[in-house]
DNA sequence: ATGGCCGGGAAGCCCGGA
């Protein structure tokens, strides 16, 4: 059977509900892992969510970060943050067994800017989500916002954003220490060419003008990459009214019966 | 050339986002 799962970061899960609920009603998907869902769990709107059939497993803080998993289907072995407790004050990881698969649902910290510490705490937590997906026999998919462009079609000016923030060459060499460890980006086995992209600025008419980044991936391991049987962005609900800024990844995995 | 927008929470701005 194919799993179907996809991930979002919705920019404030109460803000955009409507868009959520919209979006399944569309895109029925097993499995919807969200980001930056921004509120604590007590006042995540799951009752919304149960009328669709969706369950809400759940990892907030109040005003920042936030992960969640909305799913139809049965999820074990639930547990957050990072092993090493590596800002573990910070609602950024979620992850989850379903159908014999390993999940890591991730919003990885943005960094602000190079020069700040923040930064380096944004590219320690990458080698701590590696070695986090990195420390299982199971199929791991990690999926979520990296806040990293893997490459040069995967951001609309490559030139003029070398070496800032989401494009930085210490940053991007952390992807590529998932790719060298065995992971597989999983959208571009399925679209090897051109640029593709998953998030634009709210500012400056840049989704009206095509400039974005591709900052939200699909990382499947050795073992999970076979099962992909297809991975695309849907850009629709960037065009809707009052949108993320983020629009949905989905992909199909074959898993047994 | 620059900057242009959001959400939350507190407060009538500021932080953080990317």
């Amino acid at each position: 059977m194919i799993l179907t799962a996809a991930t979002w970061n919705v920019n404030s899960v109460r803000a955009r509900l409507s868009h959520v609920t919209r979006w399944l009603s569309e895109n029925p998907v097993d499995v919807l892992c969200l980001q930056e869902t921004k509120v604590t769990d007590d006042l995540f709107p799951g009752d919304e969510l149960a009328g669709l059939g969706y369950s809400a497993t759940v990892h907030g803080q109040k005003s920042y970060n936030g992960v969640a998993v909305l799913s139809r289907v049965t999820l074990e072995d639930v547990f957050t943050g990072l092993p090493s407790g590596f800002l573990g004050d910070q609602a950024r990881l979620l992850s989850f067994r379903c159908r014999g698969i390993r999940f890591l649902n991730a919003y990885v910290p943005n960094g602000g800017d190079v020069a700040l510490p923040a930064f380096e705490l944004k590219l320690r937590w990458l080698t701590e989500l590696l070695a986090a997906a990195d420390s299982t026999a199971e199929p791991v998919i990690v999926m979520g916002d990296f806040n990293v462009a893997p490459g040069p079609d995967d951001t609309h000016s490559p030139e003029e954003q070398e070496g800032s923030v989401c494009y930085h060459p210490h940053e991007r060499e952390r992807i590529q220490a998932f790719l060298h460890t065995g992971f597989v980006d999983m959208f571009r086995v399925f679209h090897p060419e051109g640029k593709a992209y998953t998030w634009w600025d709210y500012r400056a008419g840049a989704f009206r003008r095509n400039m974005g980044m591709r900052l939200d991936l699909v990382l499947a391991s050795q073992t999970a990459a076979p099962l992909f049987r297809g991975v695309k962005i849907d850009p629709e609900p960037r065009g809707w009214d009052k949108p993320s800024d983020h629009v949905p990844v989905l992909c199909d995995v074959e898993v047994p019966e």
